[in-house]
DNA sequence: CTAAATAGTTAAGAATGCTAAATTATAAAG
DNA sequence: CTTTATAATTTAGCATTCTTAACTATTTAG
């Protein structure tokens, strides 16, 4: 079923860490008043620097018309700014506020605080192998084809 | 801002591979007619091998009635079984059908198919390193207290 | 046996999020 | 300059999803 063992385990350790992230996310979601669509486009605007309507929609598989209901929400809740793009002015510009960010950032605590009780757990030459580890994989993922939006 | 190097890389890798997942599987879910919260039922189903209505719910972090409406309509699709426990028969014990399986399965897929692609750029020595370090965290995480629902 | 608690469902109504279509503004092509 | 294309928005309507409250069935406690 599966090509080799060692792509199970990269996998294996995906699936892990999704589960003990997702709970804690979920819940600090809902409390904060926010879907999980809501921080998909935080956390899209952050990564990308800034973005426009049309393609943070096609990032998140909606229309362009939900797109920008979505981010005016966003707008009167003062977690991002909307402002024209002097280079086009058709386009918008998107980027976080400062309120934004903490959101954004909160949220990204509560999915990996288990990370740190984790830590806790290794010993120091454990680390060392795995973060020798870790940094080879995060320096590969960056070579490869980065997922843009297809053009068509 | 943050406590040491080897957390910072455990959180860099994580953030990584949500990156790169969650594109492809907000694409998937979407043709797939499934709701990300759909899917987070099913993965939920599968991992507790069967799982309670309201449990259920709780890990949404909805209430016992949406958690009910929603299970009615993955029945109806035949992505889950709802049956009588028969030790106490107020609670229904929910499963996979084999096409909730089928589509689970399908769904991880195309979260991780990148990991493949990944894979192919590591020379055998890193694939060893990295298992190695792999095969650390995810038995360390096992001995990580349950994200169990808390009990009041 | 009776009363209280628990699990799940159902119904009604509110909120949310989506789409298609029309509209406005700007840019690019002829 | 005129036409066409593009980006974003607005509107109207529809589907989904959620909550609260009422209800049924079953179990547990007294």
């Amino acid at each position: 079923m599966h090509s080799e063992p060692f792509v199970d385990t990269l996998k294996k350790w995906f699936e892990v860490s999704m589960h003990r992230s997702m709970r804690n996310f979920i819940h600090y979601a809902r409390n904060s008043g926010l879907s999980m669509s809501h921080f998909g486009a935080l956390f899209h605007i952050q990564h990308r620097g800034t973005s426009g309507v049309t393609e943070l929609g096609d990032h998140l598989g909606v229309t362009s018309a939900a797109s920008s209901q979505m981010l005016e929400r966003l707008v009167q809740q003062e977690l991002i700014l909307r402002t024209e793009d002097p280079d086009d002015r058709r386009v918008k510009q998107i980027v976080l506020t400062d309120e934004g960010r903490r959101i954004l950032e909160e949220g990204i605590r509560a999915r990996q605080g288990w990370l740190d009780d984790l830590a806790k757990t290794l010993s120091d030459d454990e680390k060392e192998t795995i973060k020798l580890a870790l940094d080879i994989l995060i320096d590969k993922a960056k070579t490869l084809k980065q997922p843009i939006e297809p053009e068509s």
